[in-house]
RNA sequence: GCCGGUGUGGCGGAAUGGCAGACGCGACGGACUCAAAAUCCGUUUCCCGCAAGGGAGUGGAGGUUCAAGUCCUCUCACCGGUACCA
């Protein structure tokens, strides 16, 4: 870099200068109450952690950004808004390491997150800025909780747990990795626990469907499908026989009724509650010792051993509906308490699982659909079925249809759709999160805290510890946890419980809308106006959870009118990940992080947005690369360079006229490709457009102006600041970020002549130049009288020409 | 295992079924300079050849087509998700 002059590229200057600019001018603010067509474009808001921005946070927030500056530009009304996931479990341990307030911390953390934030020159309105610890914000997450509760949606139950004694917390299932848990690698076991669940079981079949109507990639989709896990089938009842009676009945759930007829025996869930009442004298130890040992293992190891199934036999029978066969029936842990009925018909002439453990058990195994060999493994194929009375010589098909008609006929069971999604824990029993608003009265119910007492804030503590029940440390807090219900004057017990970070973000879009409200998580009128979002920018890592219970609260919003879309994020983008200079995947241990402060220090924050935007596709997983920065500051310097002179002053080879033929055709060509490029999200090779435009413009004798104003126009979504400083030396007084957005003339993106080739059965023989309207027949004859051509025809039959118009002409001959 | 995705130069990556390798990085050469950096201009898929030219080529094997990186079948590798879900 030089010094001196002042009139290189200079981003240090440049940037902080128009980064002024903006906010003082609130160029970004959002107008209400415009003609104007709404564009929402959301970031997925980060949380702001004690490590600072990752040069991942960029990626998707320059994605949203460039969309959001060219979305301006083309006359839209913009909302682009930014806002913090504060609460959240690493702010309390590291409250609970130093003894710092989280509220202190997260202050710190949110501050040096918009600093950096802001140093890219993201153009989002910041009066719009939320965190879901705000109480103004958390007392809406309290009021949506309330009308879950209200609509039965949230109940408590005493469920076995991810229990986590170092962390002193309860864990989600998907916060537990390989039996740690996912913070701090701690161990983790089960143990039952009084919780808090919400029912988005209910909703797990409009959470699918819904899907349909969604501009998500496919894959994404395909992983919620997978969540939801739909499966159809039946319910089929089996009498019980036990020492203890025949009073009993077994429910199980199947895919394959049609296989009842093979059924040998039948598996409980070790967890099933049946199991006491129906185990006999003789089996009772057994069945107590496989019990304990199954509680103590975690979902996890239960299936890491899967491979040699285990189980006992309970001494009681069931008796099959169909044909009154006795089966024996078995606890087994590869049957999940928490799937279907907790009971499964095993077949295992057809199924590979129950197969297994026939074979480890000595069970019977009865061939009932012809067409495999069952005494290798199980047969899951289609086929006529045998041995089985009313459905012999069926397919499967048929057979379940038949079956279900039967079972429902004679009272033994009905059809019957299943899902995989579980319903949600959603209590933590942590200190940082939002207080759930539910009191516990001295006669031992529980009511909700009345909405005109919301926010239940959170009580201001000295010292956050671990309870050490398990319960959160809010149960240290007497003051607080003791209460007196305020309508009945009765004695009451808060909830302990608090909300998990998954809360705050399941709405966030929501108040970007209407911030201030005071009154209403979201007006209507509002929300009316701006939902859904139109394009929503984010990691993979939220394709299920995230999205899952975000449009799980939409659709109970949507069914309380609060909103009136049946779906909240209508286009979404996964940004890929970006990985060390190694290829490796960034982090401190590996010591390849790339910190963006550095790369805004040396290089400016137009470098940093374009090189990220640069690097390949936005979906793709790619690697960092220190020379590509630098190849996109040098291009930035030469943009310069073509504008600026030494001196400081206007190029003056930018002139109100002059323009030639070819250099008409690449600016054309370039606004062409850079609108097409943005309106796909190709960053890419909107870029090396750009550059194409650049590389011809420095062969130029003279300039058009206007050429050279569009340019900077098509520029400025991806490098605002220079885009900015380039707008102003140009001679305009305002901002870029208004300006309409420049169009093209498409007859002058063509060429009048163009290189074609010329083929002989699919080989190149020559190239020739033609006019590019040349019809298909005038380019046959043309390509028929080049001299290489006739060489290579010699001696030969054309059987076919193919003209393809300002391509090719292929001759097919022999 | 199942579901999804990706395989193209030394590297990141471009290519509505129609000239594979745009653009950038790196490398090499030239100009400028006392010299270097910076900058500007060029060359750069690989192999054979002094050259003209020829041959091969988009993970692999087949196929469809006048024409395949692109469509179809099979197969291999890597990445992501999920995992006894009955």
């Amino acid at each position: 870099m030089q010094e001196g002059s002042g009139n290189y590229y200079n981003p240090q200057s440049i940037e902080p200068k128009w980064q002024k600019y903006w906010d003082e001018n609130n160029t970004f603010q959002v107008q209400e109450g415009t003609n104007k067509a709404k564009f929402y474009a959301l970031d997925m808001f980060p949380y702001p952690s004690g490590a600072g921005l990752h040069v991942g946070h960029p990626e998707g927030y320059t994605a949203t950004d460039i969309v959001s500056r060219y979305k301006r530009m083309r006359g839209y009304n913009v909302l682009h808004p930014m806002g913090w996931d504060a609460f959240g479990l690493p702010a309390e341990q590291h409250a609970l390491d130093t003894g710092e307030h989280p509220r202190d911390i997260t202050v710190t953390n949110i501050n040096n997150f918009r600093r950096q934030i802001k140093s890219l020159g993201f153009s989002y309105d910041w009066d719009r800025e939320i965190s879901t610890t705000d109480p103004a914000y958390y007392k809406w997450t309290q009021w949506i909780f309330l009308q879950l509760y209200k609509k039965g949606l949230a109940y408590v139950a005493e469920v076995p747990v991810n229990w986590c004694p170092a962390l002193g917390t309860v864990l989600a299932n998907e916060e537990v990795i390989d039996g740690k848990s996912e913070r701090g690698g701690h161990p983790v076991i089960r143990k039952p626990m009084r919780q808090w669940i919400l029912k988005i079981t209910e909703y797990a079949e409009r959470l699918l469907e819904d899907l349909e109507e969604l501009d998500w990639s496919e894959s994404i989709k395909d992983m919620q499908r997978n969540w939801i896990g739909k499966s159809t089938g039946a319910e089929a009842r089996f009498a019980i026989e036990a020492e203890a009676g025949t009073a009993e009945e077994l429910t199980v759930f199947t895919t394959r009724p049609d296989t009842l007829f093979g059924a040998s025996y039948c598996v409980l869930a070790p967890e099933h509650e049946l199991v006491e009442r129906i185990v006999s004298t003789e089996q009772q130890a057994a069945v107590k010792a496989y019990q304990e040992q199954a509680a103590r293992k975690s979902d996890l190891e239960r299936t890491d051993l899967a491979k040699d199934k285990s189980g006992v036999f309970t001494g009681a029978y069931a008796i099959n509906p169909v044909n009154g066969a006795k089966l024996p029936i078995w606890i087994a842990d590869y049957v999940l308490a928490g799937y279907g009925t907790g009971a499964i018909m095993a077949v295992p002439g057809h199924d590979q699982r129950d197969w297994e453990f026939a074979k480890k058990f000595d069970l019977p195994i009865i061939e009932v659909i012809e067409g495999g060999d069952v005494t290798k493994e199980a047969y899951t194929g289609d086929g006529p079925h045998i041995r089985s009375g009313l459905l012999d010589g069926l397919n499967n098909e048929q057979a379940i249809a038949t079956m279900i008609d039967w079972l429902e006929k004679n009272g033994k069971g009905a059809g019957k759709v299943t899902y995989r999604l579980r319903d949600w824990l959603f209590s933590r029993q942590r200190y940082w999160g939002e207080p759930i608003p539910i009191l516990h009265l001295e006669d031992g119910t529980m009511k909700p805290v009345p909405e005109d007492q919301l926010p239940l804030l959170l009580p201001d503590v000295d010292e956050i510890k671990p309870s050490g029940t398990g319960e959160s440390p809010l149960a240290n807090v007497t003051d607080w946890v003791n209460t007196v219900d305020p309508e009945s004057g009765q004695p009451a017990r808060r909830e302990t419980n608090t909300m998990p970070q998954w809360a705050g973000s399941c709405w966030y879009y929501l108040r970007f809308i209407d911030p201030h409200n005071d009154d209403a998580l979201c007006s209507t009128e509002k929300q009316k106006e701006w939902l859904p979002v139109d394009l929503y920018i984010g990691g993979a890592e939220h394709a299920v959870l995230h999205l899952l219970y975000a449009r799980f609260w939409h659709k109970v919003l949507y069914d309380l009118g609060v909103v009136s879309t049946k779906e909240p994020f209508h286009k979404l983008v996964n940004q890929g990940m970006i990985l060390g200079e190694n290829m490796e995947k960034m982090s401190k241990s590996r010591g390849n992080v790339i910190n963006p402060d550095e790369i805004v220090s040396e290089f400016g924050a137009d470098t940093l947005r374009m090189y990220e935007m640069f690097m390949g596709p936005l979906e793709a997983t790619k690697p960092w690369n220190a020379s590509g920065v630098e190849g996109t500051y040098r291009f930035l310097s030469r943009v310069w360079r073509l504008f600026i002179g030494d001196n400081g002053e206007l190029n003056p080879k930018i002139q109100e006229y002059a323009s030639s033929v070819p250099f008409e055709r690449v600016w054309h060509r370039t606004i062409k490709k850079v609108t097409d490029d943005f309106e796909h999200l190709r960053f890419n090779t909107a870029i090396s457009q750009l550059m194409i435009f650049v590389n011809e413009a420095y062969k130029q004798e003279s300039l058009p102006k206007e050429a050279m104003e569009h340019f900077v126009q098509l520029l400025s979504p991806l490098a605002p600041h220079v885009a900015e400083e380039l707008w102003s030396r140009l001679g305009y007084k305002e901002t870029i970020t208004y300006v309409p957005w420049p169009t093209y003339d498409e007859s002058l993106t063509v060429d009048n002549e163009v290189e074609i080739v010329v083929q002989i059965s699919g080989k190149i023989v020559d190239r020739i130049q033609i006019p590019s309207d040349m019809e298909q027949e005038e380019m046959q004859r043309v390509a028929m009288e080049v001299e290489k051509v006739k060489a290579a025809l010699d001696g030969k039959t054309v059987r076919k020409v193919i003209a393809v118009k300002g391509k090719l002409v292929n001759i097919v001959a022999n």
